[in-house]
DNA sequence: GTCTATAGCAAGATAGAC
DNA sequence: GTCTATCTTGCTATAGAC
């Protein structure tokens, strides 16, 4: 059975439009938004640099439009996955899951998100801060459901999970611990603490 | 008294190549490799672009000079703060603390360390990476003293911990917590777990 | 050591043919 | 919709005066 993360990362060969994003996708992923040029990313879709201003006003709307479906694409894992999950604590390790899941397993679009974002303009800068904060607040639900008391863990407990979720591309390997277990691992030290003393 | 990342962040008038490496690090860590030019770097250090070429080969080995002090201040500081403490969960508790501290009070050089490394250069990139590496060795000998069992769980609580705390810099603000607060914080989570029921 | 001047090139973006 | 051709700008890096 193909996971979640692959059914949204299924490439669509029907439109040209979604070959440029994928492309774009990609670049803005591995090389970053200077790093990326618009003819690398019109070369990967099979197209020269002049036709993607066809598509996208510009370079920045090109990224805004990707980052754009990377937050689509994880908010509704998440969501999904939480759906149908009653206690507390399973909605946590499920959302961590899918998070996981379509951040290492799914790919560019959601890479994109959680990358730091371009520092030239600032307006634009702005509002993907704001949808990011936005995805971020269903952990903060989910967080605050937990039965904890005090609103200082909460906090620190959301930075802290957000934190180890998001640095995980930087030393995640495919052949090691799936996504999942990673999800399981995080929230039982998180749960339980390791002090056997 | 001055925290230790302010004695560090000191800015060396005597020399102009303190001031270059001053100004390369804030322009690397704010806008990135890519995003930074050298004519902005050389401005910011009160010189022209072309003078920078008396001091640094290219900017690939700006960037490389201004990793290596980075590497080389939070090491030291985080070195420092281990030494007298006994014991491993307070040598664990300082070793944060002064991490954190480099990273959010003391600023551009160890933020462009944690930075993403540019794409474009993969020899240049391994090579960082390697030192990244063997400063975050440090936290892996801390992490094995602990009393806990299970290889496994002390890799899954490195990741965590590594990611919690390189991601402060995302939502970290002067007037919220100190690093000390912060990093008591995770490490109480941590140890405790915070499941009462 | 720092300057001016510029070579050499790659980038984002536009115009108009097809 | 995509192409070719090109404009303009900004970049890294070099050469040589001071």
């Amino acid at each position: 059975m193909p996971t979640a993360a692959a059914q949204l990362e299924k490439p669509r060969r029907d439109s040209r439009l979604g070959l440029v994003l994928d492309a774009a996708a990609r670049r803005f992923r591995a090389q970053g938004f200077d790093g990326a040029s618009m003819r690398e990313i019109a070369g990967d879709a099979g197209m020269k640099a002049g036709s993607l201003y066809y598509h996208f006003e510009s370079k920045t709307d090109l990224f805004i439009a990707v980052h754009d479906e990377g937050i689509r694409r994880i908010s509704s894992a998440v969501e999904n996955a939480i759906e149908t999950a009653p206690d507390p604590w399973q909605r946590l390790e499920n959302a961590m899951a899918a998070h996981l899941d379509v951040l290492l397993a799914g790919g560019d679009y959601a890479r994109v998100v959680i990358r730091e974002l371009p520092a030239g303009n600032p307006d634009m800068r702005d509002n993907l801060v704001r949808l990011r904060d936005r995805y971020e607040s269903i952990f903060r639900v989910l967080i605050d459901a937990l039965p904890v008391d005090g609103a200082t863990t909460r906090r620190q407990l959301r930075m802290m999970v957000m934190g180890a979720l998001n640095w995980t591309p930087t030393w995640y390997r495919p052949n090691g611990d799936t996504p999942a277990e990673i999800a399981t691992g995080f929230l039982q030290l998180i749960r339980k603490g390791i002090d056997q003393t």
